[in-house]
DNA sequence: ATAGGGTTAG
C-alpha cells in the first residue's frame, strides 16, 4: 500500500464506506501528513458531502495545504451554509501563513454574494487589489456577480468598465446583474453594447435576456430573441427552453408556452414550475393543478417556487380546500418553509372567498411582518366581504400606511375601509394624516373622490 | 502534480 496506490483508489467511484476504507489505509501508511494525499482525499470526499470533507479537514494532523482550503471553501460556496466559506477564508488569513490564490477568491466572493455581505465582499475586493489578482478574468467576473447579488449593480458596472479583457461570461454577468437588480432596460443596453463589441451571446446570455422581456412584458422583443436563437443556432437547452416558456407565459401567450413545454424532451423542476405558474397566472387553474399532480407522479420534488404557483392557482380558482391541502402538504411532506409569497397566497385565497377570519388568522400567525401586497389584499377582502364584521384590526391599516406612505391607492382603500371600521373617524382625519407625510394629491384620486367615499 | 466564472420564476 503506497502513495500511488491510494492516489488510484481516490480516482475510482467513491462511496462513504469506500472513502473511510481509504482513510484507514492512509492512516496505516502514515501518509496522513502528506500534502498531496490530504488534498486529493479532501477533494474526493467533498464530492460526497461538504460536511463529510470538513471532518477530515478539521482533523488533519498538519495544517492542510492551500488546495484543501480551496476545495472546502468551494464546497461551502454552493452549500446551504455559504457563510462557512467566508469564515474559513478569514481563518486561512488569521491562522496560517498560506496566501489565498486565484482559486480561493472566486468562491469566497460567491459566498459573499449569496449571503448579501456587501461590506465583506468589498474587503475581499480590496485584498484582491492588494495582491494583484485584479487582472484575473475569472475573479473579475465573480466580483461582478458578488456586487449584483448584494444589490449594488453600480459597483458591478465599475468592475466591468475597468476590466481590461472581457469574455462572454463578463457580458452575461453584467446583463444578469442588471436583471437581478431590476434594471431591465440597462440589461438591454448592455446587450446592445455586446453586439457592438462583436461578442457572441450564448444560451446563458439569452436566458437573462428573455427575463428582460418578461420584466418589460414585451412580446415583440421576446419573439425577436426567439428568432435570434433559431437563426443563430444557439443550443436550446433545458434552461433556455424554460426561459422561453416563462417569457411567453408572462406576456400572456400561454398557448405558445404550452407548445414549447410539450415539445421538450427533457424537463427539470424549473420547467414544470414555470409552466404551472404560467397557467395559474393566465387563469387556467385547473390545468395548473393537473400539471402539478403530473409533476409529482414523474417523481420530481416540488420546491418553494412550485408551491407558489400551485397556491396562486388555488387562490385564483377559489379552491380554498385544495389550497389548504397543498399548503399542509408543502410543510408536512416536503418540509418547505413557507415564505411571504405562500402566506400571501393564503391570505389572498381566503380573502377572495370571503373568509375574513381565516385570512386574518394567517396574517396574525405568520412568523414575519406582512408586506404591503398582503395587507392590501386583506384590506380589499375586508372591503368586499367584511362589511358586517366587527373584527377589523386597525393596526394592519396603520402598518400598510407606514410601509407604503407614498402609495395613494392605500389611502383610498383606507377611506373605504373606514366606512366599515371607523378607523378614520372622518375624512378630515385622513387629510391631516396625508398632509403629515407631505402627500397633497393622491395619484389617480382627487380630494373630491376621497370625500365622496 | 490535483481546481475556477455566468442562466430564469413569485
Amino acid at each position: 500500500m503506497n502513495f500511488r496506490h491510494i492516489q488510484t483508489l481516490l480516482q475510482q467511484p467513491k462511496t462513504t464506506t469506500h472513502l473511510l476504507q481509504i482513510h484507514s489505509f492512509i492512516l496505516k501508511t502514515a501518509l496522513d501528513h502528506h500534502e498531496f494525499i490530504i488534498s486529493n482525499f479532501i477533494l474526493a470526499s467533498s464530492s460526497i458531502s461538504i460536511d463529510f470533507a470538513r471532518l477530515f479537514f478539521d482533523n488533519s494532523p498538519v495544517i492542510p495545504p492551500l488546495f484543501a482550503w480551496n476545495t472546502i471553501i468551494k464546497g461551502y460556496s454552493k452549500s446551504p451554509t455559504p457563510l462557512e466559506s467566508v469564515r474559513l477564508h478569514n481563518q486561512l488569513q488569521r491562522t496560517t501563513d498560506l496566501k489565498p490564490d486565484k482559486f480561493t477568491y472566486p468562491f469566497v466572493l460567491k459566498s459573499c454574494g449569496r449571503c448579501s455581505m456587501l461590506a465583506t465582499g468589498g474587503s475581499v475586493h480590496s485584498l484582491i487589489l492588494k495582491t494583484g489578482f485584479d487582472s484575473d478574468r475569472y475573479i473579475n467576473n465573480t466580483l461582478m456577480r458578488m456586487y449584483a447579488a448584494c444589490g449594488n449593480v453600480g459597483f458591478a458596472g465599475q468592475v466591468f468598465d475597468e476590466m481590461s479583457q472581457r469574455d462572454v461570461v463578463s457580458w452575461s454577468s453584467m446583463i444578469a446583474g442588471y436583471v437581478t437588480c431590476n434594471y431591465p432596460l440597462n440589461a438591454l443596453s448592455v446587450f446592445l453594447d455586446m453586439k457592438q463589441a462583436k461578442e457572441k451571446p450564448n444560451s446563458v446570455t439569452l436566458v437573462s435576456l428573455l427575463s428582460v422581456c418578461s420584466h418589460l412584458v414585451n412580446i415583440k422583443m421576446g419573439e425577436s430573441i426567439h428568432a435570434y436563437i433559431l437563426t443563430n443556432d444557439i443550443r436550446l437547452d433545458v434552461s433556455l427552453l424554460t426561459a422561453l416558456i416563462g417569457m411567453y407565459a408572462t406576456c400572456g401567450y400561454i398557448e405558445k408556452a404550452m407548445v414549447i413545454f410539450n415539445s421538450m424532451k427533457e424537463r427539470n423542476l424549473q420547467s414544470w414550475t414555470i409552466m404551472i405558474s404560467g397557467l395559474a397566472e393566465n387563469g387556467r387553474g385547473e390545468e395548473a393543478i393537473s400539471l402539478f399532480n403530473e409533476m409529482e407522479k414523474v417523481g420530481l420534488i416540488p420546491d418553494a417556487m412550485s408551491f407558489s404557483g400551485i397556491l396562486s392557482a388555488c387562490s385564483h380558482m377559489g379552491l380554498v380546500e385544495k389550497g389548504r391541502e397543498y399548503f399542509d402538504r408543502m410543510v408536512k411532506c416536503y418540509k418547505v418553509k413557507p415564505t411571504m409569497e405562500h402566506y400571501g397566497c393564503m391570505v389572498d385565497m381566503f380573502g377572495r372567498a370571503g373568509m375574513i377570519e381565516e385570512a386574518y388568522d394567517v396574517l396574525r400567525n405568520m412568523p414575519m411582518e406582512p408586506n404591503s401586497i398582503m395587507l392590501r389584499s386583506f384590506m380589499s377582502a375586508y372591503k368586499n366581504h367584511g362589511i358586517s364584521r366587527s373584527s377589523f384590526d386597525e393596526n394592519l391599516m396603520k402598518l400598510l400606511l407606514k410601509i407604503e406612505p407614498e402609495v395613494g391607492a392605500n389611502y383610498i382603500l383606507s377611506a373605504t375601509v373606514s366606512s366599515v371600521s371607523g378607523y378614520w373617524s372622518d375624512v378630515d382625519d385622513m387629510r391631516v394624516a396625508m398632509k403629515g407625510i407631505g402627500l397633497k394629491k393622491v395619484p389617480g384620486c382627487s380630494w373630491v373622490q376621497v370625500k365622496g367615499v
